[in-house]
DNA sequence: GTCTATATTACGATAGAC
DNA sequence: GTCTATCGTAATATAGAC
């Protein structure tokens, strides 16, 4: 996770912000500080509500020091939406691996999506809201990450219509589910009713009954089936960006 | 709906926006040509994204011409906000009358949430995303008007959990059968593959599933209740402010 | 790597003529 | 009621010293 800081050391990226053609080290945690106060500032404001004065601020360094790692406001939106596309992504596929079974693969979904939200609300809510305010190919990029993220989702749901083991609601049922999670990072507060496992548990009940999830005539539940353990997962949804507490300099 | 034109005339308000102390009438046309396109610009780019020149232009004033009808730009942000709010819970109620129901209660609650906010897609996602952009007694306003609507939702789930009609899911229930039927104003297309009635009945399916609707340990779906007349409900949910096509001026 | 200082444009809002 | 013209401020971004 933790980038190489070695001077003139290239990096091959991928969801960092961009590497310029500079001969001095970057400090990795001057990078994380803007990342996070870009992500604090755009989840609370959104991101044309949020100037560059306030993100340098926030980050405790001047304007200036922001655009050696960064070449615009843009970028570091860019940056923040692609890291968290990435992660959830990449701990989906993680979690789903050697699991065949629809239902199941329907609550490890639900599981990692609403663990993630929980886990990440501020990070969850720029790449869910503020990815829009994106132009041309960095929207287009982000754009093809949610396609593919969605893909798994619907394949899920397609295999479990087909096994006879969900009724088919059309693709109107995918949207909901995945917005009926996504909603979490919105109200979820650490002191709430639930836990982050509990609350796991739960959408994957209210998953399994929206797709009417059924095996020999019987209606499935959460209860019935195995679960990724909720340690491991609640680790893999481990966001590096995302702000830990409220930035005191605001 | 219209309001009255007469000069001098002081309107009562109350969703409007603010009547200045003028001895001229305003054109209701221009005022609702700039709701319309305040409307429309803050659900494409957002409120802050938008510049009052884009509003202006939009509606076909001059930037001054703007603030003849508005004191700022908040206030027409508050101003579209409100429309939705007032008309969301109004044709709720209207529509819940005379049903004590639980289950029927509920799909009535998802018909008219569905229908607005297929019907009404920006005006929607405004008053889902953008009031948060308002601050002081606006914010507060808005948001109480969010929290009685909520209560109308919750009162109708307590009441099924009560009589054994649905299963207790707690308030995460609520927050996720509104989250994923507010969704609908992101993907709602008129030449989709399921009608506005479809699309309620489809929701209202996924509800009583959702919360795990039966009597006399039958599985409930709407098939087997009351739906309110499709016309009726579609004309309740009639927004004037909600932009009908795309404006020409951008 | 980080700073101070500044260029340049865009923003919200107002004055006052008609 | 609607306009043209403009004020003052805040925005993004860059130049160049250290």
């Amino acid at each position: 996770m933790a980038t190489t800081n070695q001077p003139g050391g290239q990096r091959t990226s991928g969801g960092r912000m961009k590497a310029k053609s500079s001969r001095r080290a970057r400090s990795v945690r001057t990078e994380l500080q803007l990342l996070r106060a870009a992500c604090w500032l755009f989840s609370e404001r959104g991101f044309h509500g949020t100037g560059i004065r306030d993100i340098a601020e926030t980050a405790g360094v001047a304007v200036s020091g922001m655009y050696y790692y960064a070449a615009s406001k843009d970028e570091m939106l860019e940056a923040v939406t692609r890291r968290v596309m990435d992660l959830l992504m990449s701990s989906s596929e993680e979690t789903l691996r050697d699991i065949d079974d629809p239902a199941e693969r329907l609550v490890v979904l639900m599981a990692v999506h609403v663990a993630f939200h929980a886990r990440n609300p501020r990070a969850a809510k720029v790449a869910d809201h503020e990815f829009q305010a994106l132009t041309g190919d960095a929207r287009e990029g982000i754009q093809q990450l949610r396609d593919a993220y969605e893909g798994v989702w619907a394949e899920t749901l397609r295999a479990g219509v087909r096994d006879g083991v969900f009724q088919d609601r059309g693709s109107v049922a995918r949207l909901a589910l995945l917005q009926m999670a996504t909603g979490i990072a919105h109200w979820y507060r650490p002191d709430g009713e639930l836990s982050i496992p509990q609350l796991c548990e739960r959408f994957g009940d209210m998953a399994l009954s929206l797709m009417g999830a059924s095996r020999a005539g019987r209606l499935l539940q959460v209860h019935d089936l195995t679960m990724p353990d909720p340690d491991l997962l609640l680790e893999r949804v481990e966001l590096s960006i995302e702000p830990r507490n409220e930035p005191s300099h605001t």
